[in-house]
RNA sequence: GCCCCGUUCGUCUAGUGGUCCAGGACACCGGCCUUUCACGCCGGCAGCACGGGUUCGAAUCCCGUACGGGGUACCA
């Protein structure tokens, strides 16, 4: 079955989380659909303000960078363009006149002004308000009377009166609202510019949508859609209204709650394979035991009619806990191209706390944290202890402060170091095997060994494994650091002590 | 106000009248592994919003209440 879906962002700037999860919905429901299924990214730039070419180069870039590729849009054009609404008022207008000519719609000479105060005047009891129907069976001469007077019309759709319009919808199943509740609507501003209702029935019949999958929020336009599409004589699509996704004190998302757009996730260092699994979670999901998914296990399982209802609240621990994994599965080549890719967009090696990550080329940043981290943006502080002035942090010194046998341990793993490098031995294995001997000769506990060991080159008190950072750091550092914090902690013992005898 | 929608562990969810004294995941707690952290493994804590029905039987069906949300524009 052919399957056109369509996302419409208005380009702002930033792809908010909602908006993220419901264009990953309509991408996974034309992918499902295979060879059948097309994706359609039209642009709703209709508010001049917001919509420069900038916002919408960064709109694009950012569906491209979560892999959601679209087969009719922007850049690849298609057989119902043009895809960005500013460059469609013809057809609005065209569509207009027709619904004008057929008696559908009607011009209406009401001024905003006098809708707002009929509007007040309206007892506030039971019914919404709607439009009184003033303009609605003028008769001929009457309208020649107000066009004369020049007022500018606006063009109302002509509500039929006492029915109930109903529709399908996969996640809410069959709904039906009372076309009485609606009232005429405007589809054409006394400016001549098609509302928003109006502009995406025209579009989404043109462009032969046969899937409407979009936030809640337009649950209550879509009968004012649907009376449009029925007038217009065109098919009536099946809709998916997505619940909203909420911030982790479920309330509503939004910057306050950190992260709430796909920009600032990507900064954050999250795989794009990430976001979309952990977003995709948020009110679906492929049955009771599978979280982490590929993007073609989605494709795979992915059914609007399973999504729920509710709104979800995002738990940003989870997105950490899923990114992990995916982050954990990528083959070496792939995390070291994914790093690299996002330490050219987000590291700033200028900036003396990256200092550390920026030292090393991207396969040694793999061996070392690609066990470790949850997202990328958690690398620069992990490898921190790589900057050449980088120093040992208090909480590590009080550690090394406590063991007893942290002369000899360090004389002697120093000795190893100069073995390795001598040999020209340096990998970690190598250093693993000579450090690990010492366990026997130095007949200390591996905790005393291995831990004093690791403190005193990364100085940190969480780093990578200790044989990778000191292969890391090379055997010259390595000695230069064991060395340093030998003889300084000869000097705190000595001052320990002296001050104990007071 | 009016229309519409929602409510299962802290969070995301499975569950469509008996197989559910409710299953999984994240988080949390404990243990194991262990050179820190993390990973991994094992175990634990914790939930059907409330009140009425219907039924032999209800998380599942109906009604109501509470709470939350969306909409109610010459915004999108």
């Amino acid at each position: 079955m052919s399957v056109r879906v369509r996302f419409a962002p208005s380009p702002t700037g930033s792809l908010h989380l909602g908006s993220a999860r419901t264009a990953l919905y309509n991408w996974l429901a034309a992918r499902a659909a295979g060879p059948e299924g097309t994706f359609i990214l039209r642009i709703e730039d209709t508010d001049r303000e917001r919509s420069t070419p900038e916002h919408v180069d960064a709109a694009l870039r950012i569906f491209r960078w979560l892999g959601l590729d679209w087969d009719e849009g922007p850049g690849v054009g298609g057989a119902h363009g043009p895809y960005f609404q500013g460059e469609r008022a013809s057809r609005y207008a065209a569509h207009a006149r027709e619904l004008l000519e057929a008696g559908h719609a009607y011009e209406c000479y009401c001024t905003a002004e006098e809708l707002a105060t009929r509007r007040e005047g309206h007892a506030a009891s039971d019914r919404a308000w709607t439009y009184d129907g003033r303009c609605r069976d003028l008769s001929d001469a009457e309208r020649e009377e107000r066009r004369a007077a020049g007022t500018p019309a606006s063009i109302r759709f002509r509500v039929p009166t006492g029915r109930s319009v109903t529709f399908q919808d996969l996640i809410n199943g069959e709904s039906s609202f009372e076309s009485d509740l609606l009232g005429d609507f405007i589809i054409v501003r006394s400016s001549g510019d098609a509302v928003y209702n109006f502009a995406c029935a025209v579009d989404d019949a043109l462009m032969e949508v046969t899937h409407v999958i979009r936030g809640v929020d337009h649950l209550s336009n879509t009968p004012r859609q649907v009376l449009l599409l029925e007038a217009m004589g065109r098919p009536v699509p099946t809709y998916a209204h997505v619940p909203m996704i909420l911030g982790p004190d479920g309330r509503k998302l939004s910057k306050r709650h950190g992260a709430a757009s796909v920009e600032e996730l990507d900064r954050a260092g999250y795989l794009p394979v990430g976001i979309c699994n952990a977003v995709a979670l948020l009110g679906w999901n492929r049955d009771d035991d599978t979280t982490v998914m590929s993007m073609e296990e989605m494709v795979e399982a992915f059914d609007p009619a399973r999504v729920n209802k509710a709104a979800a609240a995002i738990d940003y621990r989870k997105l950490d806990w899923i990114n992990g994994q995916h982050l954990r599965a990528l083959e070496p080549a792939a995390f070291e191209a994914a790093w690299q890719a996002w330490a050219d967009r987000w590291l700033d090696p200028q900036d003396p706390r990256n200092a550390g990550a920026a030292s090393v080329d991207a396969a040694t940043v793999r061996i070392l944290v690609q066990e470790k981290v949850a997202r990328f943006g958690e690398v620069p502080g992990l490898l921190a202890f790589l900057a050449s002035d980088a120093a040992i942090a208090p909480e590590a010194w009080e550690k090394l402060d406590a063991v007893e046998p942290l002369p000899r341990v360090l004389a002697a793993a120093s000795e190893v170091v100069t073995a390795c490098a001598d040999q020209d031995r340096w990998s970690p294995e190598a250093i693993e095997e000579g450090i690990r001997a010492l366990v026997g000769s130095l007949e200390v506990k591996p905790r005393e060994l291995f831990n004093p060991i690791r403190l005193a080159i990364t100085g940190q008190r969480v780093s990578p494994g200790l044989f990778e950072s000191a292969w890391a750091l090379g055997a010259g550092t390595v000695r230069d650091r064991l060395e340093h914090v030998r003889t300084e902690s000869m000097d705190r013992r000595g001052a320990a002590s002296g001050s104990t005898d007071r």
